[in-house]
DNA sequence: GACAATACATTACGTTGTAAGGAGATGTGG
DNA sequence: CCACATCTCCTTACAACGTAATGTATTGTC
């Protein structure tokens, strides 16, 4: 059940997320001191569902973890929405923008993908918030104006563009996905991947005994990497690391669909900076 | 929260995803007759989950659908975990394949993308199924076959092709997900996308006045398209239509995305088989 | 007709987000 | 210094969820 972000008050949300001068009200009403903030909480929440996911984020867990009742957190934070709006937005925090320091845009985007990976595999429960109706915090825009200003460099026209910070998202963001959601099952469940792998092509073979024969492409296209349907992205399974050096543990089909979509960019510039151009 | 898909009973789940051929158990046992069939259930579920989304599938509003409790679904599904898995594959039915009959592979895997965007958006809770540990069902399997087959005329090598097979995934999961998404915090919040954004414009201008200094490059490339943040795929607001002729109603920013994937593979292979090869 | 097996219903349990209402703490005006 | 209004935080309560446990009615075989 995908998280709709930017819900319910609009306003006091996005004071919330932008606030950064301001302080408080003056500290002038009867009643207790706070003893909590709004960034404690979050802090606090971010904390949990690194550990428990998306689906183990409670109000009762976070007031627990923090020495309150769930009730309390309501004086801080509007609801469970508005939290993980917050929470979405100062996950993005981490992001260095080292890649705006690249040599070329090229280099610069994959820097930009990969460390954006690594963030969003530090908090996968980021990517279960839709990105329809975005929460439009002041960190994320850091990560998007990243890419906006090394792409710029492309000088392609803007549709161009669009597409391309579109795929790149949607490469990154669905290849973290799989990868975070492959190791929330095995941690889950118990199974780790590689059993469960095996466990599913017996049992494929047992009551699919024709499957070579019905799907001889996918067959071929899984082939010697790490068996399976192929689809997702698998997780490193101690296959060829090193792909071409640099790669310490980044996915190889990460990489390899990464390129795919630098080439289409390249192409496009008529410049072509890529020194394996096989022909045939 | 991504429902993760595989997880229980293995056996059962696989034996009813494949069931071509066999029957039931030859019906010779006392009790009372079957008054209904797990393929029914799976298509009253489908209903369902079309009209409300997943968060609105409930057993007990899948039984009441067929009048029947909550609990009798048990008898013919294992549970809402495998139910889910079996609506899945099931959605993937509708898949036509006339993809294959394409001129070249090129045309071929834009007309699957597609197609499998709009299967997307028919069934949108399909996107909420996790890919990692995949459902492994007969009809998911024809889609990926069909690029698989489009793919091997490219003669590419199995890294490059995995590769793009990954990015193409995403980039038609990522965009279907997102069209989705606003149609669905539409209907659910009752406002519409073009007033959400021009309302959420207005606040953010307010709160944070120095927008345009802090994030130029990010400004820039939204640009002249419908404003905002610009990651995402916005439903095509109304603005330009027929990008080149043949899009009809298909989003502009997809097929601009789809187009940078494509390129990177053409010029992959040499050919370069692109009428719009500018420079500079 | 007895009996065992099956289909389906009812009830119950521990979750969830948060509305409602109460208890205790703390500032200000008299 | 004493109401008193205001604020923080707690407890309680509700409807909805998946499904275990239990009960009831229906059907086949002996």
């Amino acid at each position: 059940m995908a998280v709709i972000g930017g819900r319910g008050d609009a306003d006091l949300t996005m004071r919330l997320l932008w606030a950064g001068s301001e302080r408080g009200p003056s500290r002038s009403a009867p009643g207790p001191r706070q003893s909590l903030t709004a960034s404690a909480i979050v802090e606090a929440a971010i904390g949990l569902a690194d550990e428990e996911g998306l689906a183990g984020l409670s109000m009762r867990a976070v007031g627990e973890r923090l020495g309150r009742s769930a009730m309390a957190l309501y004086t801080y934070v509007p609801g469970k929405a508005e939290l993980v709006d917050l929470m979405y937005d100062q996950a993005h925090a981490d992001f260095s923008g080292a890649c705006e320091e690249a040599a070329d845009w090229r280099s610069g985007v994959l820097e930009w993908a990969v460390e954006l990976r690594d963030l969003y595999l530090r908090h996968p429960w980021v990517l279960q918030v839709s990105h329809a109706r975005p929460v439009l915090g002041p960190h994320e825009q850091v990560v998007f104006e990243a890419l906006a200003g090394l792409l710029r460099s492309t000088e392609l026209p803007g549709r161009v563009l669009r597409g391309a910070v579109s795929a790149l998202f949607h490469h990154v963001r669905g290849s973290a996905r799989t990868a975070a959601e492959a190791g929330r099952a095995a941690a889950e469940t118990g199974v780790p991947d590689r059993e469960w792998w095996t466990r599913r092509s017996t049992l494929l073979r047992e009551v699919a005994p024709d499957f070579a024969e019905r799907f001889p492409h996918s067959v071929r296209l899984a082939g010697d990497a790490s068996a399976g349907q192929g689809g997702g992205t698998r997780d490193s399974a101690g296959a060829e690391r090193a792909e071409r050096g640099w790669a310490r543990g980044v996915d190889a089909v990460f990489v390899a669909g990464l390129t795919v979509l630098l080439d289409g960019l390249s192409s496009a510039t008529g410049v072509d900076g890529r020194g394996e151009a096989s022909e045939g």
